[in-house]
DNA sequence: CTGAAAGCGCTTACAG
DNA sequence: CTGAAAGCGCTTACAG
């Protein structure tokens, strides 16, 4: 009797539910809404109608009076990195400990990575009206289809200039890596990065240099390599030239700047007949399942997500209230010590 | 002179365009869209004061009206499997092929593998008015939310009953594992997977037992460990056991469900002292990122997910514009032979 | 070629 | 405690 499946044209709406009820539409919508004003008694039969019925809000109505979706996007740059899992899990985090009596929804957008990153983001961001933003790890984001969002974004790694910032401390990261290294011995130290044209990786780069500068250790050379993707294959075409180097050449320390990379690194050395540690240290800025899964247990940072996520999603909750928030936060990451440096070679040689 | 920065309360509308060019509002809107009744002439001068006051159409509004969002919603069960990445570049190649002249776009929502599935999934649902969902992996969703969406959801890996589905024919992964190992005189195999109330992995486990029952081959043994999680540490924790069988007892080959759970062997058997592939064969129905990161390089199926998500991406267009769909397609999964199975030992033994 | 107007489904003052 | 009404910003017939 009852016509559960709404064509689509035509949704079952609150009128409709009124209408079934004999009472006022408005009524259908305070007492959805928990209003005292309505009856226990009403509430109940308006909770039961709009079950019976299948009424579900269709949320561009509310949007539309209120101006408010409840709804954040959450835009990274792909899809399968666990790092942005973990992310949105303190973004959740985040959002359910605002202080703010709503309930939050985040709806993710995949940038994609690649020369439709703009658009992806444009299309996305058009197509939703979400509330506010967090950009996690996304490129240089043009102004433009943003503007609108201006004061109700929060970045994550890369931030546009005047974006608010929730994110890893990679100076700390880079000076931790090479205090290792350096404290075992290796002064030729090579460096498998990726994407050079991205920011996120950019910065790793330069956090690099300057810890290479600022260390007080003469005598240490970097060899730079960039892979043309975030990818082990395409890690392992980028280190293979490196690690084919003679001996005296030849770094006796990588530092990968993705887990992707580092087990890029541990095949390279493979087919060099080289071993990871003895032969060659590898130690990586990014560990994630990819870094956890490969042996010897790598050694490198953790970046703390979650706890970057939560601080982003409660900075932004403030800053669509109206509340002013600090312009930038930095998580210091976590050294986590595995299998994969040792002394350098040269050092233990002589 | 011009407010770029829109607060927060009063978006720049089509209202304040057409003041600015003391043109109707509905100019402004058909010139947008591309109507052909706007003189070229006034089209331009439209375009260039949205531009100028930086407006941005508010999506509730066409939404309300038209009915239409022009987005569909990908629900994965988690962010960070390469798998999903794959699947959301197949659905953005089938979205664009679509014979349909609607630039859709995609938003994700993740259902965070946990209790709050449901929740989550219902919240981002409720919150946004997608045209359909595409549902990966999902697990086993409850209809409440979604009736809204009968007939337009489309299902890979798992569906509900009645939601059409577009997915990979384990089934045959299942076969071609286990051919490539009984070929190699395997007879007594372990089985890791994970999360056993998951229907995605269910249905694995009953492919795999299916598979051995139809191989008219006597006398093959099966042992099963499920992990709590996918991940490395938790496989460790479920296949430890099963690596301290004795010889006698032990399977001579693993197939696993994740590549987590392989690189999780992997560690296993070097607890053991067990070398793979000479001591122990394995082999994957699910290589990703993470098995091609891991050494002996593994063997296993590599999922057409980009096909799938492409095709599911098409199917769900065609139920949203009406037009009837097959209600399953199946892909074959491809092997990649890699160096992690051997004949077992037994066998090369005597 | 352009304007005035209706209406999508909500929330929320405003009357009773 | 409840109803009638306005209005959010769009698109799209309907007039001119």
């Amino acid at each position: 009797m009852v016509d559960h499946q709404a064509r689509p044209g035509r949704p079952v709406t609150s009128v409709d539910v009124a209408r079934h009820l004999g009472v006022s539409q408005s009524t259908v919508s305070l007492a959805l809404s928990g209003a005292p004003r309505v009856s226990e008694a009403t509430r109940q039969r308006v909770l039961d109608a709009c079950d019976e019925l299948g009424y579900r809000p269709v949320a561009a109505g509310r949007r539309l009076r209120t101006g408010r979706s409840n709804t954040i996007g959450l835009f990274v740059p792909k899809l399968g990195y666990e790092v942005f899992d973990r992310v949105l899990h303190g973004v959740r985090e985040g959002l359910a400990a605002a202080d703010d009596s709503v309930r939050w929804s985040v709806l993710i957008g995949s940038t994609d990575n690649d020369l439709h990153e703009q658009a992806a983001l444009t299309d996305a961001v058009q197509a939703h009206d979400f509330d506010g933003l967090i950009l996690a790890a996304v490129n240089e984001p043009d102004a433009g289809p943003l503007k609108r969002f201006a004061g109700r974004i929060v970045a994550i790694e890369t931030a546009p200039p005047g974006v608010p910032r929730r994110s890893y401390d990679l100076d700390q990261a880079a000076r931790t890596m090479l205090d290792v290294l350096l404290e075992l011995g290796h002064r030729r130290i090579g460096h498998l990065s990726a994407l050079p044209d991205k920011t996120a990786f950019a910065q790793q780069r330069q956090a690099l240099v300057t810890a290479i500068g600022s260390s007080g250790t003469a005598g240490v050379s970097l060899l730079e390599a960039d892979a043309a993707d975030v990818t082990l294959e395409a890690g392992i075409d980028a280190i293979a030239p490196m690690l084919a180097l003679p001996e005296a050449a030849r770094p006796t320390a990588i530092v990968c700047d993705d887990s992707r990379l580092a087990a890029a690194v541990y095949a390279g050395a493979a087919d060099e007949r080289l071993t990871v540690p003895t032969d060659l240290s590898v130690i990586c800025s990014h560990l994630d399942d990819v870094g956890r899964g490969i042996r010897p247990a790598l050694t490198g940072l953790y970046r703390p997500a979650e706890a970057v996520g939560s601080l982003a999603a409660l900075a932004l909750v403030d800053a669509i209230n109206g509340v002013p928030i600090d312009a930038e936060v930095l998580l210091p990451c976590e050294l986590v010590a595995g299998d994969s440096v040792a002394p350098a070679p040269a050092t233990t040689a002589r």
